[in-house]
DNA sequence: CCGCATCGAGAACGACCGTTCTAGGCTAGC
DNA sequence: GCTAGCCTAGAACGGTCGTTCTCGATGCGG
């Protein structure tokens, strides 16, 4: 097995079983047993536990940024600034309808791990920022690019975490609210 | 010491410990230490860790919008819903700045037990139920006073985690986002 | 003053987790 | 064919956590 492979598969099963589960309720063995990589070889890639949730979590960053500009692109490439904005909501609505929808990977990272650990912390908080680059990249042609794309992450942030606990239709108020703040 | 008392002082340790350092960061017998209660007398008040966790949520959840109810009715306690709803932000905006602000206690416990166990599932949904019906009451006398409440309630989940995870001026920017869905 | 029930302090227990170690097998070069 | 080096599977270790148990102290009724 190459050991790129091997950290393909380690990644692959760290994200199925820490966003379904949660990062503490997910141990190192079962990692390892669901990638079949030998704990040897996850430890000389990973040199701990808070190494391999940070790989997760960026990964998944890198994933999560893909469908979305994916989407985005394919449905408001040539619009406007609004509506490419507004098409994030549809997206994340498309998201939350997913059946194993678990909320925000990141948000509930940082509750769990939250500063204690600063490799988890620094995943997490590069990429919100991120996010925020990209949602201000849509904005591009607005008046306040930056004001706008930091208000419209408001919206999603708490879209986000009102459709994990609560449930219901939260991207389409959230798509409303936006479409006020976009007016 | 009174039976009560001793609830009193375990749920402070706990709300000190728990808000401060995460949920599963903290253990047993440190609620204990800082509670000066026996081991045997926090079992016989909380059966187990889930019920003390329950515990903690409930009464912060009852501090948390007491104190908010307390703000919006000093500052804007005959006003129309407008300015009520607005006044929420403002008193948001003090709680991200006190130097121990952690997050949203709910979400942060949401990420970190989730679904996983029903006690704290069913106390952080109840705590998001209520926020959202005195968003509701405020928003009493506009046109949609539900829908707008839920927009208001999503800038201001949002607002909480932005400012948790990135800091800056996460009420400011939810403020103006608010007073566009309230225009 | 004695017997009894109650209670608190902390030891003890079992489970689990992150991490390291060991023993055995496979591969490759000579 | 043999040996040296790497890989794996899984045991082992130290620590921690939630929970229970033990045991001695204390208060009280007779």
């Amino acid at each position: 097995m190459e050991h790129d492979e091997a950290r393909e598969r380690l990644l692959a099963a760290a994200e199925a079983l820490y966003y379904a589960r949660g990062i503490h309720a997910v141990g190192m063995d079962e990692v390892r047993d669901r990638a079949g990589v030998s704990l040897a070889r996850l430890y000389r890639l990973y040199p701990s536990k808070a190494h391999l949730v940070a790989g997760y979590l960026r990964a998944r960053d890198a994933r999560w940024r893909a469908r979305l500009a994916g989407w985005v692109e394919a449905h408001a490439a040539d619009a406007g600034p609004r509506a490419r904005l507004l098409a994030v909501f549809d997206w994340l609505g498309r998201w939350f309808a997913e059946p194993d929808y678990r909320g925000c990977a990141f948000i509930n990272a940082w509750g769990e791990i939250g500063p204690a650990d600063d490799l988890v912390a620094a995943a997490v908080r590069e990429h919100k920022e991120l996010f925020r680059d990209y949602l201000v990249g849509l904005a591009d042609g607005l008046e306040q690019p930056v004001d706008v794309a930091e208000q419209i992450q408001t919206l999603a942030e708490g879209a986000m975490v009102t459709s994990a606990i609560l449930g219901g239709q939260a991207a389409v108020r959230a798509r409303s609210a936006a479409e006020a703040v976009l007016r």
